[in-house]
DNA sequence: ATATAAACTGAACAAATGTTTAATTTCAAT
DNA sequence: ATTGAAATTAAACATTTGTTCAGTTTATAT
């Protein structure tokens, strides 16, 4: 082990340190069990070192929220989405952060349900594009006249959300992740499915 | 003011107030943003009550969790659900509980995210509810052949719950409660037809 | 009316927690 | 090598928080 990485662990400086293991921390405990002694321990650090470089833990939350919700941008963010498969990003996005994913969905998790401000604009941004794709089915002529308009882009981020919110009940019921890449794309064919054409056979 | 509202407030006693409060204040901001003196100071009772009625803190929480799950059981953990409305009993609920409403979904809202053992169980029971369901549609002829078994259940859960847990966020957005009557039943006839149908256009 | 038990109070306590601060180390520029 | 700024440390501090306990009030049974 070389001197620098005795004490920092790998190549980040302590300030980054401390925002990697605060989310990680926030994500799997929540903020308000996680203490700031938590926090130093698990990067290696003292415990003046997070109000040396954030101030305080709270500005230490605001700014691990900006480094979650910037992971997110990239592609939930992104203008480019397919129509024909508006949802696939997710797909894209945990290829590309297969190692955080997650730390990021725990922390999303907690974020939509604490009432904080950061889970309304995440939510926001889901019914956005949940929106978009109905009006631009709609204007396809794809979705049934007698569809309801206003509840539809909700159930479909329902259907987004709980899979994202529910995860780790589902994963004690199937034994295993649902986001192991078989059973994600299994349940992405079986919601495309019943969004198209329901679950009753034809009359 | 009678000598004894003077001290109980309404009819009932220290204990049961207790209860109550610790249930509106966890709901409203999750167990550990609840101090001990903020449910006494609401329940207007000094600091010591609730260690001599409930032991700590902790036996509070799960007093407050058999509570919650009590008021649930009456009619989610009833074995008489209709199967042609298997979902239409939260309706009977609301108006049951109108008053409480709220205060028990944030409760529960807050119970399926943090882990909690009942949050488990509330979950395993709302699955059990789905797949009981799909399989009596199933044995009845009412789902096409090749729906996928294992998935919606779970797409079915995604819908219940994820009305429950977004509940907050939809309010944002609508202007107004999604639980209101009118809107409720919208909901719950949208997301039985698209459970049926789907949305798209027979072709 | 008296006695006994339970409900209740509120001051006190110990542990935990976020923050501050003075001292030390690290590191880059000169 | 020296200097100065930034990073880091660890002890100390002030609050907060759950809990305890000795004392008081209230209720109930005799």
């Amino acid at each position: 082990m070389s001197a620098s990485e005795e004490k920092t662990t790998n190549g980040v400086d302590g300030r980054q340190r401390l925002l990697l293991e605060a989310m990680r921390l926030f994500a799997d405990r929540g903020f308000d069990a996680v203490t700031v002694r938590d926090i130093t321990q698990a990067a290696g650090v003292s415990v003046g070192l997070v109000n040396h470089h954030y101030g305080s833990k709270d500005e230490l939350r605001k700014a691990v929220d900006e480094h979650v919700i910037e992971q997110f941008e990239e592609v939930l963010f992104s203008d480019d989405i397919d129509p024909g498969d508006p949802l696939g990003w997710v797909e894209d996005w945990i290829d590309k952060h297969s190692d955080e994913w997650e730390i990021s969905v725990g922390y999303m998790r907690r974020g939509l349900i604490d009432g904080s401000e950061w889970g309304s604009t995440l939510f926001q941004r889901f019914f956005s594009i949940a929106r978009t794709t109905v009006d631009r089915l709609d204007a396809a002529g794809s979705l049934r006249p007698d569809v309801d308009r206003l509840w539809l882009p909700f159930l479909i981020v329902y259907l987004e959300l709980g899979t994202l919110l529910l995860a780790p009940h589902v994963e004690a019921v199937l034994g295993r992740s649902g986001f192991d890449r078989d059973l994600w794309q299994r349940r992405y064919t079986a919601y495309i499915d019943l969004i198209n054409r329901g679950a009753s056979p034809p009359e």
